[in-house]
DNA sequence: GGGGTGGCAGGACATTTGTCACGGTTGGTT
DNA sequence: AACCAACCGTGACAAATGTCCTGCCACCCC
């Protein structure tokens, strides 16, 4: 598969809970042509570590504290763009893909399947080539684009925890009828009946 | 630790995101006393594979489809008595850990921390200890049982995903005005605003 | 310049939601 | 028997929510 004596790939691995964390690494540290040389459990501690370590391949969550793996996707790109970024999640909503591709991630793997699969990826993506599940990509782009504005987006997302119409206001610095006004354009949008429905609607999909 | 020639604990392992499930089998399969009988990746198939493997140790996930992996465990302590049960979750929800212990389970525990934990821990149930984050059984203890009755609980469930009160009334087979009351009620048992925030206090603590 | 889109806001209105007070039934305890 | 809790329902009311309309401004594109 590889010469006996190639350079072994360097992985970050980026995972915020620990026994995924710790197994990805413990088994990715078993073959012998990859080595897991940073791994850590935020967002915001992707491109610090990646600059620090200098890994081939970053290998990154989503849902993370700190900041989402997209955005360390995007930030990455810029600040070491030598380095592959493959995408881990555990849901594979079409808009998270979509968001990965714009990113410049090279693959999006969702956690499911075996994980024989993982290191298979890396090495793909290593050489150049792009790893997407076909099923998902016929999704993304059956799916379409978000059709939610920024501020709609943002108003949604605000709302997801029950907050009332005067809390968004006052945390967004809007006035109330400028909340409402969002609010309904996204459950218009979305095609629901409340902002619940519209607020699960749009998480389906990865708008929020 | 185990004498060379102890027999080997047999575990069953349920739990439905493939790439957690293939690492744990993998990782627990590279201990020598112990050994990997079952997997199944569906609440619903737990007790059947149990009957058919007779494992030791049962090393149940909570959210699975079919159902859930606190039935399943339940049910196991009927049907199958000898073997143990550890809970394996995502989240240290106080009210999973409660019921956890009522379903008569051996051990608890999150999936954060690294895997050595985990052979640990079916090493410890089998020897007959019960195995229990100190934190989360403080916390557990200091939350209290759930303050719902079983049709607040129903209602509210019936509320997350954004049915109205006559979507609720309708598959419940209330009259809207009971629907309310019991939202109401739930509300005010769990200190919150609105059905949402009701409904979210309710899941973090494990009462849904 | 004109046209389109998005951001922002206000007002008016119907609907939904949440609260409260009340009455009734059932089943279990003391 | 008296009591209590849970269950189920009604009616009335205030508050929050969702819809529709209007208007303004900025920006970009043709």
């Amino acid at each position: 598969m590889t010469a006996p004596d190639a350079p072994v790939i360097r992985v970050l691995l980026a995972e915020d809970q620990g026994m995924m964390r710790s197994a990805l690494a413990l088994l990715l540290g078993l073959e012998d042509d990859i080595e897991v040389v940073a791994t850590v459990t935020r967002g915001d501690e992707v491109v610090p570590a990646a600059l620090a370590a200098r890994p081939d391949v970053a290998l990154l969550d989503i849902e993370m504290p700190g900041s989402s793996g997209l955005d360390a996707a995007a930030e990455l790109r810029d600040r070491l763009p030598g380095c592959r970024v493959l995408i881990l999640t555990t849901f594979g909503r079409p808009g998270y893909l979509r968001r990965a591709m714009e990113a410049g991630a090279a693959g999006f793997l969702v956690k499911d399947g075996p994980v024989e699969e993982l290191a298979a990826a890396i090495r793909r993506a290593l050489a150049g080539e792009k790893v997407i599940d076909p099923a998902l990509a016929a999704a993304a782009l059956s799916a379409g684009a978000s059709p939610l504005t920024d501020r709609e987006r943002e108003v949604l997302a605000a709302a997801v925890d029950g907050a009332t119409i005067s809390d968004i206001s006052r945390r967004l610095h809007l006035s109330e009828s400028t909340v409402r006004n969002y609010l309904s354009a996204a459950i218009g949008k979305t095609g629901t009946r409340n902002r619940i429905e519209a607020a699960r609607a749009a998480r389906h999909n990865g708008w929020l």
